[in-house]
DNA sequence: TAAACACTGAAGCATTTACTTAACTATTGC
DNA sequence: GCAATAGTTAAGTAAATGCTTCAGTGTTTA
C-alpha cells in the first residue's frame, strides 16, 4: 500500500510545493488548525485548504474535525515511505560503487 | 546550496513523476545512456530527454557526453539532501511524541 | 562519403496546477 | 437569536507540465 507508485506520486508531488513543505514543517513541530497553518502563508485560506487536501490525500497528513476546527497532524508512516524509496535507490548506487572499488583493488593486486 | 528551497522544489518535483522515478530506479543499478533509459518507457525519446533534463536540473542525475552518447549517473548527494529533509521532519515529530509520552508518564506517577 | 545512430530543440497542444473570489455551512460566544 | 469564527465548495483563470511530431546536429560505421 505504501509502495504503490500512485501513492508515491502523491507524496512526492505533495512535497514538491514550497507552501506544502512549509505546512509539513510546521506540523513537524506539533498539531495545528487550518488557520494556524495558513497564518505564515501569503495566500487565501481557501488555497491553504486545497493544499491541505492534497497533503491528506497523499497520506502525509491526517486531520480530524472537532466542532468547527480541523486539527492536522503529521503521519510519520507516509514520510517514512518516501524516505525509504529514496534511501533504497541511494544505497543500491553506493553498494554498486563499493563493489566496483573492491573489484578494481583486486585486479590491481593481480597484475 | 543543498538545503535551498528552490533546489528541494526541483528535487521533489523531479521525483513526483513515475517515469522519472523509473529512470532514477534504473540508474540506481548503474549508469545508462539516454536510449537505455528510454527503452522501458512508453514514450518518445524526445520526451525522455525532457525528463532527463529536469532530473539533471534538480541535481539528482549527472550526465556527460562522450562522442554521440550521453551517459547518465545518479548523484547520491542530492538524493541524500531530499532524504535528509524528510528525515528531519519525521524525527522532530517523533521526538515530540516521545517527550509527550514521558510527560504523561511522569504526571501519572505524581498523582 | 553515405547511411545509420544517438541525441537535441522548437513548436504545438491537452491537461493539470495553483491560485483567486464569492457564496455558503456549520459552531461558538455574547 | 445574532454575530463572529472556522472552514468548505464551486467556478474561473493564468501558468506550468507532459507529452507529441518534425526538423535538425554531430558521430560513427560500412
Amino acid at each position: 500500500m505504501l509502495h504503490d507508485p500512485a501513492q508515491l506520486d502523491l507524496m512526492f508531488q505533495a512535497l514538491a510545493d514550497p507552501a506544502r513543505r512549509q505546512m509539513v514543517d510546521r506540523l513537524s513541530r506539533g498539531p495545528a488548525s487550518v488557520s494556524q497553518l495558513a497564518e505564515p502563508l501569503a495566500m487565501s485560506l481557501s488555497a491553504v485548504v486545497q493544499h491541505l487536501n492534497l497533503l491528506e490525500a497523499s497520506g502525509l497528513v491526517r486531520t480530524q474535525k472537532l466542532g468547527r476546527v480541523r486539527t492536522c497532524q503529521i503521519e510519520p508512516t507516509a514520510l517514512r515511505a518516501a524516505e525509504h524509496w529514496i534511501n533504497e535507490r541511494r544505497l543500491a548506487w553506493e553498494r554498486r560503487l563499493d563493489r566496483l572499488g573492491e573489484f578494481l583493488a583486486e585486479t590491481k593486486d593481480e597484475t
